[in-house]
DNA sequence: CGAACGTTTGAGATGACTCAAGCGTTGTGG
DNA sequence: CCACAACGCTTGAGTCATCTCAAACGTTCG
Protein backbone atom coordinates (compact mmCIF):
# COMPACT_ATOMS: atom_id res chain seq x y z
CA UNK A 1 0.00 0.00 0.00
CA UNK A 2 1.62 2.90 -1.45
CA UNK A 3 -0.01 5.75 1.04
CA UNK A 4 0.99 3.67 4.18
CA UNK A 5 4.43 5.56 3.63
CA UNK A 6 2.85 8.92 2.31
CA UNK A 7 1.52 10.78 5.55
CA UNK A 8 3.40 8.85 7.43
CA UNK A 9 5.25 11.72 7.69
CA UNK A 10 2.29 13.88 7.10
CA UNK A 11 -0.78 13.25 8.46
CA UNK A 12 -0.61 10.28 10.90
CA UNK A 13 -4.46 9.97 11.15
CA UNK A 14 -5.45 9.01 7.96
CA UNK A 15 -7.89 5.63 8.34
CA UNK A 16 -7.87 2.56 6.32
CA UNK A 17 -10.09 3.85 4.20
CA UNK A 18 -8.68 7.08 3.59
CA UNK A 19 -5.44 4.87 2.57
CA UNK A 20 -7.49 3.24 0.12
CA UNK A 21 -8.73 6.31 -1.34
CA UNK A 22 -5.42 7.49 -2.17
CA UNK A 23 -4.08 4.22 -3.85
CA UNK A 24 -7.21 3.95 -5.52
CA UNK A 25 -6.39 7.30 -6.85
CA UNK A 26 -2.90 6.24 -8.21
CA UNK A 27 -2.95 5.93 -11.68
CA UNK A 28 0.88 4.39 -12.18
CA UNK A 29 3.67 4.04 -10.92
CA UNK A 30 7.32 5.01 -12.65
CA UNK A 31 11.05 4.51 -12.07
CA UNK A 32 12.54 8.38 -13.61
CA UNK A 33 16.27 8.70 -13.74
CA UNK A 34 18.23 11.09 -11.23
CA UNK A 35 18.24 14.81 -12.40
CA UNK A 36 14.91 14.66 -14.42
CA UNK A 37 12.80 17.48 -15.15
CA UNK A 38 9.30 16.01 -14.27
CA UNK A 39 7.16 19.57 -14.56
CA UNK A 40 8.49 22.93 -15.49
CA UNK A 41 6.90 26.43 -14.43
CA UNK A 42 3.74 27.72 -16.18
CA UNK A 43 3.13 24.27 -17.69
CA UNK A 44 -0.81 23.02 -17.51
CA UNK A 45 -0.68 20.09 -14.80
CA UNK A 46 -3.04 17.26 -14.61
CA UNK A 47 -1.47 15.01 -12.28
CA UNK A 48 0.63 15.39 -9.03
CA UNK A 49 3.53 13.19 -8.18
CA UNK A 50 3.82 11.43 -4.85
CA UNK A 51 7.56 10.50 -3.89
CA UNK A 52 7.71 6.84 -2.83
CA UNK A 53 11.29 6.42 -3.42
CA UNK A 54 14.97 8.50 -3.64
CA UNK A 55 15.22 12.24 -3.39
CA UNK A 56 13.37 15.16 -5.64
CA UNK A 57 13.43 18.95 -5.21
CA UNK A 58 11.31 21.72 -6.68
CA UNK A 59 13.48 25.11 -7.82
CA UNK A 60 13.02 28.73 -9.02
CA UNK A 61 16.06 29.61 -12.12
CA UNK A 62 17.18 32.52 -12.23
CA UNK A 63 17.96 34.69 -15.15
CA UNK A 64 21.43 33.01 -16.28
CA UNK A 65 19.77 29.68 -15.29
CA UNK A 66 21.52 29.29 -11.46
CA UNK A 67 18.67 27.50 -9.60
CA UNK A 68 16.93 28.39 -5.97
CA UNK A 69 16.29 25.16 -4.38
CA UNK A 70 12.79 25.89 -2.53
CA UNK A 71 11.68 22.61 -1.41
CA UNK A 72 13.39 18.98 -0.97
CA UNK A 73 11.32 15.97 -0.99
CA UNK A 74 12.09 12.79 0.83
CA UNK A 75 9.97 9.33 0.26
CA UNK A 76 6.06 10.07 1.74
CA UNK A 77 5.89 13.13 0.71
CA UNK A 78 3.19 14.38 -2.26
CA UNK A 79 5.59 16.68 -4.40
CA UNK A 80 3.46 19.14 -6.43
CA UNK A 81 -0.01 18.90 -5.06
CA UNK A 82 0.45 22.49 -5.12
CA UNK A 83 -0.06 22.07 -8.56
CA UNK A 84 -3.73 20.74 -8.43
CA UNK A 85 -4.96 24.15 -6.78
CA UNK A 86 -3.07 26.11 -8.56
CA UNK A 87 -3.56 24.19 -12.21
CA UNK A 88 -0.08 25.62 -12.70
CA UNK A 89 3.26 26.04 -10.83
CA UNK A 90 5.33 29.00 -10.49
CA UNK A 91 8.76 26.37 -10.40
CA UNK A 92 10.26 23.64 -11.72
CA UNK A 93 10.56 20.50 -10.40
CA UNK A 94 13.08 17.28 -10.98
CA UNK A 95 14.58 15.09 -9.88
CA UNK A 96 17.80 14.64 -7.92
CA UNK A 97 18.00 11.08 -7.46
CA UNK A 98 16.79 8.24 -9.45
CA UNK A 99 13.49 7.53 -7.75
CA UNK A 100 10.44 5.69 -8.15
CA UNK A 101 6.72 7.82 -8.05
CA UNK A 102 3.08 7.48 -8.37
CA UNK A 103 1.06 9.81 -10.19
CA UNK A 104 -1.91 11.04 -9.54
CA UNK A 105 -4.61 12.32 -11.54
CA UNK A 106 -6.33 15.78 -10.58
CA UNK A 107 -9.74 14.12 -11.45
CA UNK A 108 -9.32 11.49 -8.98
CA UNK A 109 -8.37 14.16 -6.68
CA UNK A 110 -11.87 16.06 -7.54
CA UNK A 111 -13.64 13.37 -6.39
CA UNK A 112 -11.94 13.07 -2.99
CA UNK A 113 -12.66 16.69 -2.68
CA UNK A 114 -16.61 16.01 -3.21
CA UNK A 115 -16.62 12.74 -1.30
CA UNK A 116 -14.37 13.24 1.18
CA UNK A 117 -13.85 17.00 3.23
CA UNK A 118 -11.74 15.45 6.04
CA UNK A 119 -9.45 13.77 3.50
CA UNK A 120 -9.69 16.72 1.58
CA UNK A 121 -8.57 18.84 4.65
CA UNK A 122 -5.52 16.26 5.31
CA UNK A 123 -4.38 17.19 1.61
CA UNK A 124 -4.28 20.57 2.58
CA UNK A 125 -2.61 20.15 5.78
CA UNK A 126 0.22 18.57 3.69
CA UNK A 127 0.30 21.27 1.29
CA UNK A 128 0.34 23.59 4.44
CA UNK A 129 3.67 21.80 5.88
CA UNK A 130 5.46 22.73 2.61
CA UNK A 131 4.80 26.51 3.38
CA UNK A 132 5.72 26.05 6.88
CA UNK A 133 9.03 24.81 5.22
CA UNK A 134 9.28 27.22 3.39
CA UNK A 135 9.17 29.52 6.10
CA UNK A 136 11.95 28.10 7.51
CA UNK A 137 14.12 27.90 4.79
CA UNK A 138 13.81 32.00 4.80
CA UNK A 139 14.39 32.50 7.56
CA UNK A 140 17.49 29.79 7.53
CA UNK A 141 18.42 32.31 4.00
CA UNK A 142 17.30 35.58 5.51
CA UNK A 143 19.17 35.43 9.30
CA UNK A 144 21.50 32.96 9.58
CA UNK A 145 25.25 32.76 7.89
CA UNK A 146 26.95 30.27 5.84
CA UNK A 147 27.41 27.60 8.53
CA UNK A 148 24.27 28.18 10.28
CA UNK A 149 22.23 27.80 6.92
CA UNK A 150 24.52 24.66 6.17
CA UNK A 151 23.71 22.96 9.71
CA UNK A 152 19.86 24.12 9.85
CA UNK A 153 19.12 22.25 6.29
CA UNK A 154 21.00 19.30 7.45
CA UNK A 155 18.91 19.25 11.04
CA UNK A 156 15.60 19.53 8.58
CA UNK A 157 16.84 16.39 6.32
CA UNK A 158 17.70 14.69 9.88
CA UNK A 159 14.46 15.09 11.43
CA UNK A 160 12.69 14.20 7.84
CA UNK A 161 14.55 11.28 6.92
CA UNK A 162 13.77 10.05 10.62
CA UNK A 163 10.12 10.54 10.91
CA UNK A 164 10.23 8.42 7.33
CA UNK A 165 12.36 5.53 8.36
CA UNK A 166 15.55 6.64 6.78
CA UNK A 167 17.48 7.89 9.17
CA UNK A 168 18.67 6.34 12.58
CA UNK A 169 19.08 10.30 14.12
CA UNK A 170 23.10 9.72 13.69
CA UNK A 171 23.16 9.72 9.84
CA UNK A 172 21.44 9.18 6.55
CA UNK A 173 22.26 9.03 2.59
CA UNK A 174 21.01 11.96 0.79
CA UNK A 175 21.86 11.54 -3.33
CA UNK A 176 23.04 15.08 -2.95
CA UNK A 177 26.15 16.75 -4.01
CA UNK A 178 28.26 19.97 -2.99
CA UNK A 179 26.89 21.59 -5.61
CA UNK A 180 22.73 20.55 -4.78
CA UNK A 181 23.38 21.99 -1.25
CA UNK A 182 24.68 24.99 -1.95
CA UNK A 183 21.50 25.45 -4.78
CA UNK A 184 19.57 24.97 -1.45
CA UNK A 185 21.51 27.64 1.01
CA UNK A 186 22.22 30.60 -1.36
CA UNK A 187 26.01 30.38 -1.02
CA UNK A 188 28.84 28.90 -3.87
CA UNK A 189 29.39 25.50 -3.99
CA UNK A 190 33.16 26.36 -3.26
CA UNK A 191 31.91 28.20 0.03
CA UNK A 192 30.01 25.25 0.48
CA UNK A 193 32.88 23.17 0.55
CA UNK A 194 35.03 25.13 3.47
CA UNK A 195 31.85 25.15 5.48
CA UNK A 196 31.63 21.17 5.45
CA UNK A 197 35.12 21.26 6.28
CA UNK A 198 34.68 22.96 9.38
CA UNK A 199 31.60 21.52 10.44
CA UNK A 200 34.01 18.25 10.23
CA UNK A 201 36.70 20.18 12.10
CA UNK A 202 34.35 21.18 15.07
CA UNK A 203 32.81 17.75 15.14
CA UNK A 204 29.59 18.51 14.28
CA UNK A 205 29.14 16.47 11.03
CA UNK A 206 30.40 14.75 8.22
CA UNK A 207 28.92 15.39 4.85
CA UNK A 208 30.52 13.36 2.09
CA UNK A 209 30.13 11.56 -1.21
CA UNK A 210 26.06 10.54 -0.98
CA UNK A 211 26.11 10.07 3.30
CA UNK A 212 26.38 12.66 6.02
CA UNK A 213 27.19 11.60 9.26
CA UNK A 214 25.39 13.48 12.50
CA UNK A 215 28.32 13.36 15.34
CA UNK A 216 26.63 16.25 17.69
CA UNK A 217 22.93 16.46 16.71
CA UNK A 218 22.50 18.40 19.55
CA UNK A 219 25.40 21.16 18.79
CA UNK A 220 24.07 21.46 15.04
CA UNK A 221 20.67 22.29 16.00
CA UNK A 222 21.79 24.89 18.26
CA UNK A 223 24.28 26.20 15.23
CA UNK A 224 21.49 26.12 13.19
CA UNK A 225 19.03 27.70 15.59
CA UNK A 226 17.12 24.48 14.60
CA UNK A 227 13.98 24.06 16.06
CA UNK A 228 11.93 20.99 14.39
CA UNK A 229 8.40 22.36 15.20
CA UNK A 230 7.47 24.07 11.64
CA UNK A 231 7.76 20.03 10.66
CA UNK A 232 4.72 19.54 12.56
CA UNK A 233 5.67 15.96 12.57
CA UNK A 234 2.29 13.95 13.89
CA UNK A 235 0.39 17.22 15.21
CA UNK A 236 -2.09 16.94 12.73
CA UNK A 237 -5.86 17.00 12.75
CA UNK A 238 -6.19 16.25 16.33
CA UNK B 1 -20.02 43.24 1.52
CA UNK B 2 -16.41 42.45 3.18
CA UNK B 3 -15.52 39.41 0.94
CA UNK B 4 -15.92 41.54 -1.96
CA UNK B 5 -12.78 42.76 -1.87
CA UNK B 6 -11.48 39.30 0.07
CA UNK B 7 -10.53 37.37 -2.75
CA UNK B 8 -10.75 40.14 -5.34
CA UNK B 9 -7.07 39.31 -5.43
CA UNK B 10 -7.46 36.17 -4.32
CA UNK B 11 -9.67 35.00 -6.38
CA UNK B 12 -11.55 36.52 -9.17
CA UNK B 13 -14.31 33.83 -9.35
CA UNK B 14 -16.36 33.50 -6.04
CA UNK B 15 -19.89 33.34 -6.68
CA UNK B 16 -22.24 35.55 -5.15
CA UNK B 17 -23.53 32.46 -3.11
CA UNK B 18 -19.78 32.15 -2.35
CA UNK B 19 -19.43 35.68 -1.19
CA UNK B 20 -22.63 35.59 1.11
CA UNK B 21 -21.14 32.25 2.96
CA UNK B 22 -17.71 34.39 3.49
CA UNK B 23 -19.22 37.36 5.09
CA UNK B 24 -21.58 35.05 7.41
CA UNK B 25 -18.52 33.15 8.62
CA UNK B 26 -17.47 36.53 10.11
CA UNK B 27 -17.65 36.54 13.63
CA UNK B 28 -16.70 40.04 13.92
CA UNK B 29 -14.81 43.09 12.31
CA UNK B 30 -11.85 45.08 14.49
CA UNK B 31 -9.79 48.13 14.53
CA UNK B 32 -6.39 46.56 16.03
CA UNK B 33 -3.24 49.53 16.57
CA UNK B 34 0.15 49.27 14.96
CA UNK B 35 2.79 46.76 15.53
CA UNK B 36 0.59 44.54 17.57
CA UNK B 37 1.19 40.88 17.69
CA UNK B 38 -2.12 39.19 16.99
CA UNK B 39 -0.80 36.00 17.34
CA UNK B 40 2.15 33.89 18.47
CA UNK B 41 3.77 30.72 17.17
CA UNK B 42 2.71 27.47 19.32
CA UNK B 43 -0.52 29.43 19.90
CA UNK B 44 -3.46 26.80 19.85
CA UNK B 45 -5.45 28.94 17.13
CA UNK B 46 -9.71 28.96 17.00
CA UNK B 47 -10.34 31.53 14.31
CA UNK B 48 -8.50 33.15 11.19
CA UNK B 49 -8.27 36.90 9.73
CA UNK B 50 -9.22 38.46 7.13
CA UNK B 51 -7.31 42.05 6.23
CA UNK B 52 -9.69 44.22 5.35
CA UNK B 53 -7.73 47.35 5.89
CA UNK B 54 -4.07 48.10 6.76
CA UNK B 55 -1.17 46.22 6.53
CA UNK B 56 0.21 43.23 8.12
CA UNK B 57 3.24 40.53 8.43
CA UNK B 58 4.23 37.14 9.45
CA UNK B 59 7.49 36.99 11.06
CA UNK B 60 10.28 33.68 12.62
CA UNK B 61 12.10 35.51 15.58
CA UNK B 62 15.93 34.43 15.94
CA UNK B 63 17.49 33.49 18.81
CA UNK B 64 18.45 36.96 19.36
CA UNK B 65 15.08 38.35 18.61
CA UNK B 66 15.79 39.39 15.41
CA UNK B 67 13.05 38.90 12.73
CA UNK B 68 13.05 37.76 9.29
CA UNK B 69 9.50 38.71 7.52
CA UNK B 70 8.25 35.76 5.67
CA UNK B 71 5.16 37.51 4.35
CA UNK B 72 3.39 40.65 3.99
CA UNK B 73 0.22 40.99 3.59
CA UNK B 74 -2.80 43.93 2.22
CA UNK B 75 -6.25 44.56 2.54
CA UNK B 76 -8.01 41.23 1.01
CA UNK B 77 -5.83 38.80 2.00
CA UNK B 78 -6.72 36.34 4.38
CA UNK B 79 -3.44 36.29 6.88
CA UNK B 80 -3.53 33.17 8.83
CA UNK B 81 -5.97 30.83 6.92
CA UNK B 82 -3.24 28.25 7.43
CA UNK B 83 -3.92 28.51 11.14
CA UNK B 84 -6.86 26.80 10.24
CA UNK B 85 -5.60 23.21 8.79
CA UNK B 86 -2.36 23.26 11.41
CA UNK B 87 -4.48 24.13 14.02
CA UNK B 88 -1.34 26.46 15.14
CA UNK B 89 1.51 27.84 13.33
CA UNK B 90 5.05 28.18 13.22
CA UNK B 91 5.45 31.72 13.11
CA UNK B 92 4.20 35.18 15.08
CA UNK B 93 1.34 37.15 12.99
CA UNK B 94 1.36 41.22 13.53
CA UNK B 95 -0.04 44.00 12.48
CA UNK B 96 2.27 46.85 10.55
CA UNK B 97 -0.25 49.67 10.35
CA UNK B 98 -2.86 50.35 12.12
CA UNK B 99 -5.38 48.01 10.75
CA UNK B 100 -9.15 46.59 10.23
CA UNK B 101 -9.54 42.71 10.67
CA UNK B 102 -12.58 40.68 10.54
CA UNK B 103 -12.62 37.23 12.34
CA UNK B 104 -13.85 33.93 11.12
CA UNK B 105 -14.37 31.10 13.82
CA UNK B 106 -12.97 27.86 12.73
CA UNK B 107 -15.70 26.02 13.56
CA UNK B 108 -17.79 28.69 10.64
CA UNK B 109 -15.23 26.83 7.91
CA UNK B 110 -15.36 23.56 8.80
CA UNK B 111 -19.11 23.92 7.82
CA UNK B 112 -17.81 25.56 4.35
CA UNK B 113 -15.47 22.62 4.39
CA UNK B 114 -18.61 20.32 4.86
CA UNK B 115 -20.96 21.75 2.40
CA UNK B 116 -19.07 23.35 -0.39
CA UNK B 117 -16.11 21.65 -1.57
CA UNK B 118 -15.70 24.04 -4.70
CA UNK B 119 -15.51 27.45 -2.21
CA UNK B 120 -13.33 25.05 0.60
CA UNK B 121 -10.95 24.51 -2.76
CA UNK B 122 -10.58 28.42 -3.64
CA UNK B 123 -9.86 28.66 0.14
CA UNK B 124 -6.97 25.82 -0.16
CA UNK B 125 -5.93 28.22 -3.54
CA UNK B 126 -5.64 31.06 -1.22
CA UNK B 127 -3.53 29.45 0.66
CA UNK B 128 -1.07 28.09 -2.18
CA UNK B 129 -1.29 31.92 -3.21
CA UNK B 130 1.27 32.47 -0.03
CA UNK B 131 3.09 29.54 -0.84
CA UNK B 132 4.09 30.56 -3.98
CA UNK B 133 5.47 34.08 -2.47
CA UNK B 134 6.96 32.48 0.21
CA UNK B 135 9.20 31.06 -2.85
CA UNK B 136 9.22 33.65 -4.93
CA UNK B 137 10.73 35.27 -1.15
CA UNK B 138 13.21 32.06 -0.94
CA UNK B 139 14.25 33.37 -4.85
CA UNK B 140 14.98 37.02 -3.36
CA UNK B 141 17.05 35.82 -0.61
CA UNK B 142 18.88 33.21 -2.21
CA UNK B 143 19.90 34.49 -5.69
CA UNK B 144 19.37 38.40 -5.59
CA UNK B 145 22.23 41.13 -4.34
CA UNK B 146 20.74 43.52 -1.63
CA UNK B 147 19.38 46.17 -4.83
CA UNK B 148 17.43 43.30 -6.42
CA UNK B 149 15.88 42.16 -3.65
CA UNK B 150 14.20 45.38 -2.39
CA UNK B 151 13.74 45.69 -6.15
CA UNK B 152 12.02 42.63 -6.12
CA UNK B 153 10.11 43.18 -3.05
CA UNK B 154 8.44 46.59 -4.31
CA UNK B 155 7.63 45.25 -7.66
CA UNK B 156 5.59 42.85 -5.78
CA UNK B 157 3.79 45.20 -3.76
CA UNK B 158 3.21 47.47 -6.62
CA UNK B 159 1.98 44.61 -8.23
CA UNK B 160 -0.16 43.22 -4.95
CA UNK B 161 -1.54 46.62 -4.21
CA UNK B 162 -2.30 47.14 -7.43
CA UNK B 163 -4.40 44.26 -7.42
CA UNK B 164 -6.61 45.42 -5.08
CA UNK B 165 -6.90 49.21 -6.44
CA UNK B 166 -4.00 50.71 -3.63
CA UNK B 167 -1.34 51.30 -6.48
CA UNK B 168 -1.92 53.17 -10.13
CA UNK B 169 1.18 51.33 -10.68
CA UNK B 170 3.07 54.60 -10.14
CA UNK B 171 3.56 54.55 -6.28
CA UNK B 172 1.62 53.28 -3.32
CA UNK B 173 1.63 53.63 0.39
CA UNK B 174 3.01 51.35 2.38
CA UNK B 175 3.42 52.14 6.29
CA UNK B 176 6.68 50.35 6.58
CA UNK B 177 9.96 51.51 7.55
CA UNK B 178 13.22 51.27 6.55
CA UNK B 179 13.59 48.95 9.21
CA UNK B 180 10.82 46.57 8.14
CA UNK B 181 12.17 46.41 4.61
CA UNK B 182 15.20 45.12 6.29
CA UNK B 183 13.87 42.55 8.04
CA UNK B 184 11.80 41.15 4.74
CA UNK B 185 14.82 41.37 2.48
CA UNK B 186 17.58 39.86 5.38
CA UNK B 187 19.64 42.78 5.18
CA UNK B 188 20.76 45.53 7.61
CA UNK B 189 18.55 48.66 8.05
CA UNK B 190 21.63 51.08 7.02
CA UNK B 191 22.36 48.77 4.32
CA UNK B 192 18.99 49.40 2.89
CA UNK B 193 19.15 53.25 3.65
CA UNK B 194 22.42 53.04 1.18
CA UNK B 195 20.36 51.06 -1.86
CA UNK B 196 17.58 52.98 -1.36
CA UNK B 197 19.67 56.18 -2.47
CA UNK B 198 21.21 54.02 -5.09
CA UNK B 199 17.27 53.37 -6.28
CA UNK B 200 16.60 56.93 -6.00
CA UNK B 201 20.02 58.04 -7.73
CA UNK B 202 19.45 55.58 -10.29
CA UNK B 203 15.95 56.76 -11.48
CA UNK B 204 14.06 53.57 -10.39
CA UNK B 205 11.94 54.48 -7.61
CA UNK B 206 11.79 56.47 -4.46
CA UNK B 207 10.81 54.33 -1.22
CA UNK B 208 10.29 57.75 1.27
CA UNK B 209 8.80 58.16 4.12
CA UNK B 210 5.44 56.26 4.18
CA UNK B 211 5.22 55.99 0.21
CA UNK B 212 7.39 54.51 -2.41
CA UNK B 213 6.96 55.74 -5.94
CA UNK B 214 7.68 53.86 -9.00
CA UNK B 215 9.94 56.15 -11.95
CA UNK B 216 10.41 52.99 -13.77
CA UNK B 217 8.21 49.91 -13.35
CA UNK B 218 10.31 48.17 -16.48
CA UNK B 219 13.60 48.61 -15.30
CA UNK B 220 13.26 47.89 -11.71
CA UNK B 221 11.52 44.42 -12.29
CA UNK B 222 14.52 43.94 -14.06
CA UNK B 223 16.80 44.61 -11.32
CA UNK B 224 14.81 42.58 -9.19
CA UNK B 225 14.65 39.93 -11.95
CA UNK B 226 10.60 40.05 -11.00
CA UNK B 227 7.93 37.96 -12.73
CA UNK B 228 5.01 38.52 -11.59
CA UNK B 229 3.75 35.32 -12.35
CA UNK B 230 3.80 33.77 -9.03
CA UNK B 231 1.06 35.99 -7.72
CA UNK B 232 -1.41 34.20 -9.91
CA UNK B 233 -3.81 37.34 -10.44
CA UNK B 234 -6.64 36.13 -11.87
CA UNK B 235 -6.00 32.55 -12.93
CA UNK B 236 -7.99 30.64 -10.40
CA UNK B 237 -10.29 27.93 -10.83
CA UNK B 238 -10.61 28.13 -14.25
C1' DC C 1 43.28 5.94 -21.41
C1' DG C 2 40.80 10.12 -21.40
C1' DA C 3 36.71 12.82 -20.30
C1' DA C 4 33.48 14.25 -17.03
C1' DC C 5 32.31 15.22 -12.60
C1' DG C 6 32.64 16.27 -7.84
C1' DT C 7 35.73 17.87 -4.42
C1' DT C 8 39.49 20.59 -2.46
C1' DT C 9 42.57 24.51 -1.79
C1' DG C 10 44.66 29.25 -2.51
C1' DA C 11 44.66 34.26 -3.41
C1' DG C 12 42.47 38.34 -4.11
C1' DA C 13 38.17 41.21 -4.71
C1' DT C 14 33.88 43.01 -2.94
C1' DG C 15 29.34 43.44 -0.99
C1' DA C 16 27.29 43.78 3.17
C1' DC C 17 28.04 44.27 8.10
C1' DT C 18 29.42 46.69 12.50
C1' DC C 19 30.31 50.55 15.10
C1' DA C 20 29.76 55.35 15.55
C1' DA C 21 27.82 59.70 15.04
C1' DG C 22 24.65 63.31 13.52
C1' DC C 23 20.21 65.10 11.62
C1' DG C 24 15.17 65.97 11.26
C1' DT C 25 10.56 65.19 12.80
C1' DT C 26 7.11 64.05 16.04
C1' DG C 27 5.09 63.76 20.34
C1' DT C 28 4.99 64.78 25.25
C1' DG C 29 5.38 66.72 29.70
C1' DG C 30 6.92 70.52 32.57
C1' DC D 1 5.59 77.11 24.49
C1' DC D 2 9.78 75.15 24.94
C1' DA D 3 12.90 71.21 26.13
C1' DC D 4 13.79 66.81 25.47
C1' DA D 5 13.18 62.04 24.33
C1' DA D 6 12.10 58.77 20.86
C1' DC D 7 12.23 57.36 16.42
C1' DG D 8 13.50 57.01 11.71
C1' DC D 9 16.75 58.38 8.39
C1' DT D 10 21.51 59.39 6.75
C1' DT D 11 26.48 59.13 6.32
C1' DG D 12 31.42 57.63 7.21
C1' DA D 13 35.14 54.37 8.24
C1' DG D 14 36.82 50.01 8.92
C1' DT D 15 36.03 44.87 9.11
C1' DC D 16 34.67 40.44 7.64
C1' DA D 17 32.07 36.89 5.24
C1' DT D 18 31.39 35.32 1.06
C1' DC D 19 32.33 35.48 -3.82
C1' DT D 20 35.28 35.09 -8.02
C1' DC D 21 38.91 33.32 -10.50
C1' DA D 22 42.24 29.75 -10.88
C1' DA D 23 44.17 25.34 -10.42
C1' DA D 24 44.69 20.62 -9.07
C1' DC D 25 43.18 16.00 -7.39
C1' DG D 26 40.49 11.62 -7.16
C1' DT D 27 36.88 8.69 -8.93
C1' DT D 28 33.88 6.88 -12.18
C1' DC D 29 32.70 5.52 -16.57
C1' DG D 30 32.91 4.87 -21.37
Amino acid sequence: MLSRRFLQNRCTTLTDAEHLAIDGAVSQVITIGQRKTISQAGERLTKSTLLVEGFMCRYIDDRKGLRQLVAMHVPGDFVDLHGYPLKWLDHDVATLTQAVIAEVPHAALDRILDDQPALAKKLWFSTLMDAAAHRAWLFRLGRLDAMGRIAHFLCEMNARLQAVGLSDGHGFALGITQYDLSEACGLTSIHVNRVLKQLREEGLCTFRGQYCEIHDAAALAKRGQFDAGYLYLGSDQT
